[in-house]
RNA sequence: GAUCCCGUAGCUCAGUUGGAUAGAGCAACUGCCUUCUAAGCAGUAGGCCACAGGUUCGAAUCCUGUCGGGAUCACCA
């Protein structure tokens, strides 16, 4: 079970991201001026840029891009052609980027002059390899990150690989906005799931290891996992043969009464039983941190359950002073949060216990000591939508610093095309099955395209690892997080389309270009081919969709946009020659598209976790 | 029962604060490798945007209702 899954993105949150990043100056000009002149004709009113709507326009339309007019008729009281007309020659006579115009129906279509393509050209390549990121200043929001929070009584699986690849790539896209970001990670060490695999190591293993087995430490804990719940069921059963209900058979089966008894022990620091802990939770930690390593995470620290689930009590002791919680007759501490549209909710046992969401309370205290921060973010599935909307109220309410800049990322299930993963049914699709999985299909599909010749083992091994891990995590990252997704085994190794390996081999393309093609000196006086205008477009995007990721906490905006660039760069590959282009300053022209798309490639694939090879 | 999320091509998904003829990829069919990497490119076919109303110059997008799928509503985590 994944600790979390989220959903809303806040809006005031978003005041974080302060710098509206606009590298389309042009826009920014064309809003202006329209909103100046269209002002002019409001009598009274006031036109502001933001209201000026531009759109692409659809491929069988001329210009590149336009102004939508329909806002501003009943405003203005003109008819679209008459507003068009004159708005149209005002931008043309005030910029000098425009080259032409044209007024179909309700719209304006702008088309930018060769020397805007040519300057902008200029500008991208002269800084493409940072072109479109912002460094994070000292005073840089210090955003945390929490993910993926596993339990520890079993390995990873593919829900832990989204919120794995949602966090890696959202850490990556807050950090290219210009801010620093955290990453810790909470594990769930202790309790009923984490003493069932103990009560069955005991009973079954015979002292078995991970080392003695070799098996990996987190799957070897798992297995001993999976034997308890197949003893409970049989026990179970058993019960019930002999004509217990269901309810009192699943209470009284012996083994689970160990498992209630090993937390019991546990809680009280019984010896033993904290020794085996220890030693069964080190395997789990070996095993998580060889998957975490090759997935290419690290956490800047760790946080426990078991160090911290009886801390949130001060806390609620304050908040009961205070008058923001109160006490039941039963000893029950609550907050009531029906004005705001919730529920009552506990936060203190009758017995005085705590429970997860105090843990969460006290988590929360515990960053805002370790690191200060300025935002807090929590990777955690949309079934905890509503537990995370419960704990940033209380926080809210106890006044933390900071508590308006709580967010939870949460997302959807993945499901299998035959439904959801159950343990149960043995549907669970297992993380390091998986990826192994998907470097084996790089490792034959290569062999089948033999083209690695010259590369060593080890270059060609780091290539399909490169290769799978591109195409499983696109697959994942391609969709809308909120959203639940299918995971279709099939689909998901296919390396044509819109895949990561076809942005990977656009990349490789582009590389083999750049070894062959000299040094680049840009010459004045070039006019691109449309292909090219298409590819420059598509390029001069990138900061503000990087800008938008990071708004809306949504890497499948940047995964859709760098497919896009490759489908475009591919386009123009095929009708532009760049190599054996004869005309110096053409050749020029696109050698520096070349270098400057491979980059913008490269830093993309980078943002959602996937590296870009100069050879495939 | 209450609250929240979702419903777009056969399949998997895009679709900016409402804007032009709803887009990709996969699967299917047709072409293109003596030319910079064919993991590519070009083309054909595929749609009552779940359904019904409403708002407006204009709705896949906003509102209401219906149907279908999912999640949550524990002194579990």
């Amino acid at each position: 079970m994944i600790r979390r899954k989220v959903l809303h993105f806040t809006a005031h949150f978003q005041v974080f991201f302060l710098f509206f990043c606009s590298m389309n100056t042009v826009e920014n000009s064309l809003r202006t001026l329209a909103a100046q002149f269209l002002s002019g004709l409001v009598p009274g009113g006031e036109v502001s840029p933001a209201q000026v709507l531009l759109n692409p326009i659809p491929a069988d339309f001329e210009g590149d891009v336009s102004v939508v007019l329909f806002p501003f008729l009943k405003l203005t009281g003109k008819r679209p052609d008459e507003l068009g007309e004159a708005l149209g020659a005002f931008l043309q006579q005030n910029l000098c980027e425009i080259g032409s115009w044209t007024l179909v129906k309700g719209f304006l279509n702008i088309t930018f002059t060769p020397e805007y393509w040519t300057s902008l050209l200029k500008d991208v390549y002269a800084q493409h390899q940072r072109f479109g990121l912002r460094e994070a200043t000292a005073d840089a929001p210090n955003v945390l990150i929490e993910y993926p929070s596993p339990n520890t009584n079993k390995p990873l699986h593919l829900g832990h690989l989204r919120n794995i690849f949602l966090g890696m790539s959202l850490s990556r896209i807050l950090e290219a906005t210009g801010q620093r970001v955290t990453p810790v990670c909470l594990y769930n060490d202790r309790g009923t799931n984490i003493s069932k695999s103990m009560v069955a190591w005991q009973k079954f293993a015979h002292g078995a290891t991970p080392q003695s087995t070799g098996i990996k430490g987190d799957h070897f804990v798992g297995d001993y996992y999976v034997k308890f719940s197949d003893l409970y069921k049989e026990e179970v059963k058993a019960l019930m043969a002999e004509g217990k209900t269901e309810e009192d058979a699943k209470k009284q089966a012996p083994c689970i009464q160990e498992v209630e008894r090993m937390t019991v022990a546990w809680e009280e620091g019984d010896a033993e039983v904290r020794a085996l802990w220890e030693q069964m939770n080190g395997w789990v930690y070996e095993g998580f941190n060889e998957s975490f390593g090759r997935l290419g995470c690290r956490f800047e620290k760790n946080y426990y359950e078991s160090a911290v689930y009886n801390l949130g009590k001060e806390t609620v002791a304050e908040g009961l002073e205070k008058g923001i919680f109160f006490r039941k007759d039963d000893g029950s501490i609550w907050i009531d949060l029906t004005d705001a549209g919730l529920d009552e909710k506990v936060l203190l046992r009758s017995n005085g216990t705590s429970i997860y969401i105090t843990q969460d309370i006290a988590v929360a205290y515990e960053k805002q000591r370790d690191f200060n921060y300025d935002a807090s973010i929590y990777v955690v599935g949309n079934e905890q939508d509503y537990h995370f909307k419960v704990l940033f109220e209380i926080l809210k309410r106890l006044g933390m610093k900071a508590s308006d800049k709580l967010y939870h990322l949460s997302y959807g299930m993945v499901e299998l095309p035959t439904g959801k993963m159950k343990s149960r049914e043995g549907t669970v699709v297992d993380a390091d099955v998986l990826f192994d999985g998907m470097i084996q299909v790089a490792r034959e599909t290569a062999a089948e395209q033999g083209k690695l010749e010259g590369l060593s083992e080890a270059e060609k091994e780091h290539l399909y690892t490169m290769v799978g891990n591109a195409a499983l995590r696109y697959f994942i990252l391609r969709v809308d997080p909120k959203k639940k997704m299918i995971f279709n085994p099939q689909e998901s190794i296919d390396f044509q389309g819109q895949t990561g390996p076809f942005v990977q081999y656009t990349h490789a393309r582009i590389a083999s270009i750049l070894r062959q093609g000299g040094d680049i000196q840009l010459k004045d006086g070039y006019v691109p081919h449309p292909k090219e205008v298409q590819v420059l477009a598509t390029l001069g995007r990138f900061g503000s969709v990087i800008q938008t990721a990071a708004d809306k906490m949504d890497p499948s905006a940047l995964a859709s946009y760098v497919f896009e660039l490759a489908r475009d760069f591919n386009q123009f590959y095929h009708e532009c020659p760049v190599l054996k282009e004869s005309d110096e300053a053409a050749r020029m022209f696109r050698l520096a598209l070349c270098a400057s798309v491979g980059s913008v490639l490269k830093n993309g694939l980078y943002l959602l976790g996937i590296e870009a090879p100069e050879r495939m």
